[in-house]
Formats: C-alpha cells, sequence, structure tokens
RNA sequence: GCGGUAUUGGUGAAGUGAUUAACACGCCAGAUUGUGGCUCUGGUAUGCGUGGGUUUGAUUCCCACAUACCGCCCCA
C-alpha cells in the first residue's frame, strides 16, 4: 500500500472546515487592509531562494526540496514566500507605484524531521508591503498579524518586537558582538562558532547558548542602534501604542533568516497543545531585499504564519464549531425516479439536498435523516406523485404539510 | 541530520511463542415494507506497519526499513 510522502497530511472531514474557514475569513481581513492576494509559482529556480532567503541560513542550506527538471534547471520547492513575492514584484516592476500591498495563502516546503506543529509541507498565510519606510506600516503590519489571529478567536497571544537597525547599526553591532565573544569562543556551540563569522546575531537566538548568562548579558543592538535606527524603534513602538497593540520588548529576538533589517517581531501562543513549535507568526522589515534580488532599492515589510498551528489552537479553544448546514433531505418512496429530479431542481434553486442511492428502506432512510440533520425533510412516495404533491417535514417542528410540487421552491423559500 | 518511544479492524483499544485475536464505538442486515434518532438480534481483522531471520510453530523474540510522536536542531 502507498502512504502519503513523509511529513505531509490528508486534511478532511473537520480539519478540512476548518482550515476553509480560515481560508475564506484570510480573503475578507485581508480586504479591510486593502492588500492584494497573489499566487506566485510553488518552485522557483533555486538561485532565487539562495540569494534571498540567504545562504547561512539552515531553511536553504540544508531544508529545501531541490529538483533538477528534465531542461537541466536547477530548480526548488518554495521554502517561503517572501523570495517568490519581492521576485515577482522586481519582474513585474510593481515599483512604478508608491506601494504595493501583498497577501499569499498556501504550501511552503522543507525537508525537515517532521515533529507535530512541524511538516514538510506546510500551509503559510502571509503578508509583503513595499514602498514607503514608515513606522505607521511597521504598526500595521504588526497589528494586522495581531488582529488577524485574535479575529478567529485565539487569545492567549504575545507580540514580541526588537530593532536590528539598519545596515551601518547591525554592522557596528557585529564588530562589538565579535570583541565580546573573543574570549568566550570557546565556550560557544559548534554552529554558533560558525555563526561568529557568518551571522553573529544568531548566537542571541541559539537555544543552547543563548541560556547562558554570559551570552544573555551580551550586547543587544538596541544598545547600538545609531540615531536614525533609534528614532525609528521608537517610532514604531509609538504607533503600536496608538493602536492599542500589547508588546514586549526583546532584545534577543533577531530571526532566523538574513534579510530582516529594522524591525523584527513575533506573535507567540502560549497553549501546551502547540508544545516548542508555538511561534505563530514571525515577520520583519527587510529593506535590503528587493535590491539584494537586482531590483531598485525598495523597502519592504512583512511577516508569515503558519495554518497548521493556528488550526491547532482553534480546535483546542473550540473556537470553530464546524456546523452541517443540509437544507434538505429528500426521501424516495417510488421508484419513478420523479425524487431525483426535484433533487436537482432543488440544487439549481440554491438548496444543498441530499438524496439516498442505497435504496434502503425507511429505517435506514430515516437513520440518513439523523446523520444529517436537515431543516427539512421530503417525502415522495406513491400517493405523493399521484396527487402531485410532497410531503414536507420541518425538522424542528416535526410537522409536516402537504405542499403542491409546482409551489415546492416558493414553500421552501418562504420558510428556510 | 542525531537520540528516544511507538505501530493490532473504519475508529478507540485488550491480548498471547501454537486451536475461534477480547471489549467498545462505527458500519451493514433484520425485528418494524409511509415516519427516525431508543432497544434487541445477527454480521463485520484468513489478520496484528513492511521485508527478512530464529523456531516444530511468531502478531508475540531478533534485525533492517517505513511511518507517527517526543527531545535536539531549526522554524511557521
Amino acid at each position: 500500500m502507498i502512504q502519503k510522502p513523509k511529513g505531509t497530511q490528508d486534511v478532511f472531514g473537520v480539519d478540512a472546515q476548518v482550515y476553509k474557514y480560515i481560508e475564506s475569513y484570510t480573503d475578507n481581513f485581508m480586504n479591510l487592509y486593502n492588500y492584494g492576494y497573489i499566487k506566485i509559482p510553488t518552485f522557483e529556480e533555486t538561485n532565487l531562494f539562495y540569494r534571498g532567503v540567504g545562504e547561512s541560513t539552515d531553511i536553504v542550506n540544508k531544508e529545501t526540496y531541490d529538483f533538477v527538471d528534465k531542461g537541466g534547471r536547477n530548480m526548488t520547492l518554495r521554502p517561503e514566500f517572501t523570495a517568490g513575492v519581492v521576485r515577482n514584484y522586481i519582474e513585474n516592476k510593481f515599483y512604478s507605484e508608491q506601494i504595493s500591498k501583498f497577501y499569499y495563502f498556501g504550501s511552503a516546503f522543507r525537508y525537515e524531521r517532521p515533529q507535530s506543529g512541524r511538516l514538510r509541507e506546510f500551509t503559510q498565510v502571509g503578508v509583503e508591503v513595499f514602498g514607503p519606510k514608515s513606522a505607521y506600516l511597521d504598526a500595521e503590519v504588526i497589528s494586522l498579524a495581531y488582529r488577524y489571529l485574535s479575529g478567529l478567536g485565539i487569545t492567549n497571544l504575545s507580540v514580541k518586537i526588537n530593532s536590528l537597525g539598519d545596515k551601518e547599526s547591525r554592522l557596528r553591532y557585529n564588530e562589538v558582538i565579535r570583541e565580546y565573544l573573543k574570549n568566550d569562543y570557546d565556550n560557544l556551540c559548534d554552529t554558533c562558532k560558525d555563526r561568529l563569522n557568518k551571522n553573529p546575531l544568531r548566537i542571541l537566538d541559539c537555544k543552547y547558548d543563548g541560556e547562558r548568562d554570559y551570552i544573555k548579558n551580551a550586547p543587544k543592538t538596541i544598545d547600538y542602534l545609531n540615531d536614525e535606527s533609534k528614532e525609528y524603534f521608537e517610532n514604531v513602538k509609538k504607533a503600536l501604542d496608538l493602536l492599542d497593540i500589547p508588546y514586549t520588548v526583546d532584545a534577543s529576538l533577531v530571526r532566523g533568516l538574513d534579510y530582516y533589517s529594522h524591525t523584527v517581531f513575533e506573535v507567540v501562543s502560549n497553549i501546551p497543545e502547540l508544545g516548542k513549535a508555538n511561534t505563530l507568526c514571525g515577520g520583519g522589515r527587510y529593506d535590503g531585499l528587493v535590491e539584494m534580488l537586482d531590483g531598485p532599492s525598495t523597502p519592504g515589510v512583512g511577516f508569515a504564519m503558519g495554518i497548521e498551528r493556528i488550526m491547532t489552537i482553534i480546535k483546542e479553544l473550540e473556537a470553530f464549531i464546524p456546523k452541517d448546514t443540509l437544507d434538505v433531505f429528500v426521501m424516495s418512496l417510488e421508484d419513478s425516479g420523479f425524487a431525483y429530479q426535484v433533487v436537482d431542481d432543488l440544487r439549481s434553486n440554491g438548496f444543498s439536498c441530499e438524496i439516498d442511492y442505497t435504496g434502503k428502506n425507511m429505517k435506514g432512510l430515516w437513520k440518513l435523516v439523523s446523520k444529517y440533520e436537515p431543516c427539512f425533510i421530503l417525502i415522495i412516495g406513491e400517493d405523493e406523485v399521484k396527487g402531485d404533491y410532497i410531503t414536507v417535514k420541518d425538522n424542528n417542528t416535526k410537522e409536516e404539510t402537504k405542499v403542491k410540487t409546482s409551489e415546492l421552491i416558493d414553500y421552501l423559500d418562504m420558510n428556510i
């Protein structure tokens, strides 16, 4: 028997309802903020992710699904969306506009060891905004993430923010941290020794070294921001206060991807079912990325969140109660096939409708009624066909009414 | 990629080196051929993740592989 590939899942039943609910909620919600839906390719040239996400990241180093297509091209299944959205922005020359706001919703792929809340094919929803560099915009994106999640009924959220500063601040900070860690080099874990050269910021984020006091007391990026970066960060915080978004500044928050600058943030949930996979949303500002991918220098800001983790919470909190709303169940007690015509007619008129196809007797048909819980039950037997009427039973009041066949649609319209 | 635990029907599961693999839910049929969700009766794994091995005999022991979950790592 062929099984589904490792780290993938079939989504059906209640899960599928929750998934579709989130999807349509997303469309409505993003419309409120005037973000436009964008659908980008599931795979791109491998190089895009190398340059966009960053060669020093694990995502690109060892977690991508790479393949060579029949034309000999190196391709990669998208491990995230930002690089692809930026590529689209540049390729379609959206930079002729003052501002571009996009949102996306779809699968991303990472070759990882699966665990709960961590899949090889997983679903991300996210936004990217290009053009203006405004603290209000950073705050909009953060508040959007927060309100999106609370709008889904998720209550136990916390927002963490930090600033990495601009390029100048970051370079200066890198020197400071390297100097600070010079004496501690031998105590660092192997990955952090490597990080010291490539991306020293990440050491603060290390689960192992990050727990040691020496690292906890290490210089923080926010202490080495230049005046401009410092002011920008202050303005973001002010804007968040203005919007009444609760947040905490977490100086050790640096995010794993290379492209971030200035504002970085995460939204985490503290419900135990998520375990360690409790980061619902991660994002920030990436002012250098468009330029890095051969576009004109353009500021950008965005985030991504994981739908599967959101689904876990929604189900746990019972924030979403799925309802089967079948309008009508049709019972056929004669064999002219007339009942099937009625079903077709009802569906054409916008009523959700079901009928039995397995030739059940009365008992079995009523069992189906119990299962589907329709609003109305139509009984079509020989008497009805002969008399040109249909017996309509209201499943709430249990009252039965004889309705002329030609007046059935009107009757249901008035009573449903 | 490293370490650990697990894998029995549609589902939740009990169980044993050798006769019919418990129990419960679900599903199917009947009691009840024009009114149900209750009850009762019967049916429902030629099989115990896959492939090897040990054995007179393995679902039970051993090995490998696969998958799931937990920890590490990483992140959504």
